[in-house]
DNA sequence: TATAGAATTGTAATGATTACAAATTTATAA
DNA sequence: TTATAAATTTGTAATCATTACAATTCTATA
C-alpha cells in the first residue's frame, strides 16, 4: 500500500484511501475490469463508496496515465498501464485476453503531425474455447 | 450504384434502396460518420428514414464485413472496409485521421490460440492542428 | 392480385455516463 | 485545539446512445 501512495504522489494524484484502494484493486486483477465490475468487488471493502467515485477515480488515473480505457463495442475495461501489449476480444464470449505483441510506433510522416500519448492494438475474433464449442 | 448493388448481393445483403445509399454514403466519405451523421446526412434523400434503420443497416454491414466500427471513448464511428490501415484520433479536437500503417499480425503462438477476424491500431495524441493551438 | 416474408419505421425501455449540488473529509493557519 | 477553506466523495437527477419490439410498409412470388 505504501508503494502505491508513493507512485500516486509522484503522479501527482493525492493519496486518498479510496483512489489507493481502487488503484491496488487495478494492479492486483489484470481482469480489464468494467466499471461496475470495479465497484461491486470493492462495495465491501469502501461501503460508504459510490460508483461516482469510481467514474472520478478512473478519469483521474487515465488523465495521469496510470490506467488505460480500452473502448469496447459492448463496454468500457480499465487496465494499468504497464508494458505495451495488445488485446484479444473474443466476439462470442467477449473475454479479453492479453497478447505480447508491442504496437508499431508511427511511420516518419506521420510522426512529424501527430504527438502520440498511447496507442491500441485490438484483434477482434475468436478465443480458443469458443473455437470448440463450435 | 451498380457497383454497390453487386458488391451487397456478393456479401449475401439483399440490395435495398435505403442499404445502398447508406452503403454508398459510407463509400464516398471516409470522414468516420457516426449514427447520428449519417442519419442527418440522409434525412433529405431519404425523408421517411429512422435512426433504427440506420443502426440495423450498419449491423448488418459489420455482420458481413462490409463496414468497420470504431469504438472510440466519445462515440462509435464507422469506416467501410478497405486497406489495412490505422488511425490516429486527437484527444484535444476528437478528428479522427487515417493513419497508413498495416496493424502487425499476431505472433505464432497467439496464432494457435485465436482465430482472428479484424484488427484495430489506434493511436491516441495531439494531431498538428492542436499542437499549434496550445 | 393475394399472400408471405423481409425491410423499415416509431415508440418505449434500457443502461451507461455525466452534471451537479450537498455532504464529508482533509489540510491549513490562527 | 479550533475555525476555515479546499479537496474529495457521495447521491440523485438528467442525458444520451443504443436496443427491444410491435406495427407498418415494401417486395417477391405464386
Amino acid at each position: 500500500m505504501e508503494n502505491i501512495q508513493n507512485l500516486l504522489s509522484h503522479h501527482q494524484i493525492k493519496p486518498s484511501y479510496t483512489r489507493m484502494v481502487i488503484f491496488r484493486y487495478l494492479r492486483d486483477n489484470h481482469t480489464h475490469p468494467t466499471v461496475d465490475e470495479i465497484y461491486q468487488a470493492l462495495a465491501e471493502e469502501l461501503p460508504t463508496l459510490s460508483k461516482t467515485t469510481v467514474y472520478n477515480t478512473l478519469k483521474l488515473f487515465i488523465d495521469h496515465h496510470l490506467v488505460r480505457e480500452i473502448n469496447l463495442k459492448e463496454q468500457k475495461r480499465y487496465d494499468v498501464v504497464t508494458t505495451p501489449h495488445a488485446h484479444f476480444k473474443c466476439d462470442r464470449c467477449d473475454e479479453l485476453y492479453d497478447v505480447e505483441i508491442a504496437p508499431p510506433s508511427l511511420d516518419e510522416k506521420s510522426s512529424e503531425l501527430f504527438v502520440v500519448r498511447d496507442v491500441q492494438l485490438l484483434y477482434h475474433g475468436v478465443c480458443r474455447k469458443c473455437q470448440k464449442t463450435t
